[in-house]
DNA sequence: ATCTTACAAGACAGACCTGTATCGCGCAAG
DNA sequence: CTTGCGCGATACAGGTCTGTCTTGTAAGAT
């Protein structure tokens, strides 16, 4: 039994593997199932006892990524205590991440363009996954006592996903390093008391 | 001569249009020559004839939705003088597009996503396209005097990209909205002499 | 009137796609 | 030892993909 499921761990685990390196890299309809079974050394019909479709693999991964997702931004604010400070942390770890050489954009992103009906069950975990963040931070900025935390949230989640967009768009070398620097400006906007 | 012309545009343009709206709605990789050929009534080899591949047709339709994008673009600034209220004029005009029932997000994005080596003809148009956009964002915040005014149009670029981001995620009821006030307050930080 | 050219329609080739079926092996449980 | 089963390998079915080829037609040019 517990050899049993540590196979059965084994062979899920490294579909998982190399899907992710896959889609993330070339896109989830350039990859075909033929190339994922093929390099990760696994029988097709392994695959498709685990993954009844392509559309659950693919939900699977993006589970799998959402997870991976948040402990990265946990690992981020890990050492911050006070709320506000996380904040600017965390977009401070976004603009490391969206400039570093192995950043390739924000999977999500790409899956809701190429899926892009609401409805496909990879575009409801991604809906799944980018209403999550924007509560985090909004649940940030209400703690930090911010004004307007819902409206806050929503301007810091644009810059964030436009840091992934830059990052897909034009390689390491982009301006996603402006992140931080932009964050802080929209949370001290929301400090102050200028009415608008 | 004078007909020839109008015929071999009646046809090209027909294809470009109906690729126009598969392109944008489903995506490029989702979306066949066959099907493009059968909407637009247009036989196979005369698409072929136009367009050498399937990835020439697809770097066509990008330059042509850089143009249209250019027309919107100045369009929404047309009535204004000063640089300053050029760039608010214009991030209230993404926060109308962005949040309106006919946005699907940004084909460019889209295309890097699906295409994402650097140096495929789809991914260059791509990368001219928000160079171009980054270039003249800059050149507003520059004849405003601001502060930094590269460090402003990159900030500026995350804020435009992640509305279209938020466009394709959420579809028509997103967050974009947020985006024309959170260019409001960068724009402001980037005018006080706040040294950080 | 003939020639050229753009075009529509459709068959076709070869590769690739998702998903299924079959066979054999190795290993763990009973 | 035997039974069951997860797994690897491979072949296969049916469809779709890009790109080519052929045939027929209509209209402008000479």
């Amino acid at each position: 039994m517990d050899t049993t499921v540590r196979r059965e761990r084994s062979a899920r685990d490294r579909i998982l593997d190399t899907a992710s390196a896959l889609f993330y890299r070339e896109g989830y309809h350039a990859v075909g199932v033929d190339a994922i079974v093929a390099r990760s050394g696994v029988a097709k019909m392994t695959l498709y006892r685990h993954f009844p479709s392509k559309d659950d693999l693919i939900a699977a991964y993006l589970e799998r990524s959402n997870t991976e997702y948040w402990e990265w931004f946990q690992s981020g604010i890990a050492a911050v205590e006070d709320p506000r400070a996380k904040l600017v942390a965390a977009f401070e770890a976004v603009a490391k991440l969206a400039t570093s050489a192995l950043c390739l954009g924000c999977t999500f992103q790409a899956a809701a363009s190429e899926f892009p009906e609401l409805e496909h069950p990879g575009h409801q975990v991604v809906l799944a996954h980018k209403r999550r963040v924007l509560e985090c931070l909004a649940g940030f900025a209400r703690e930090a006592r911010l004004r307007d935390p819902d409206g806050l949230a929503a301007q810091l989640m644009l810059l964030m996903d436009g840091a992934w967009a830059a990052a897909r768009v034009f390689g390491p070398g982009n301006y996603a390093g402006s992140v931080g620097e932009a964050a802080r400006a929209l949370i001290e906007a929301h400090a102050s008391m200028s009415a608008t």
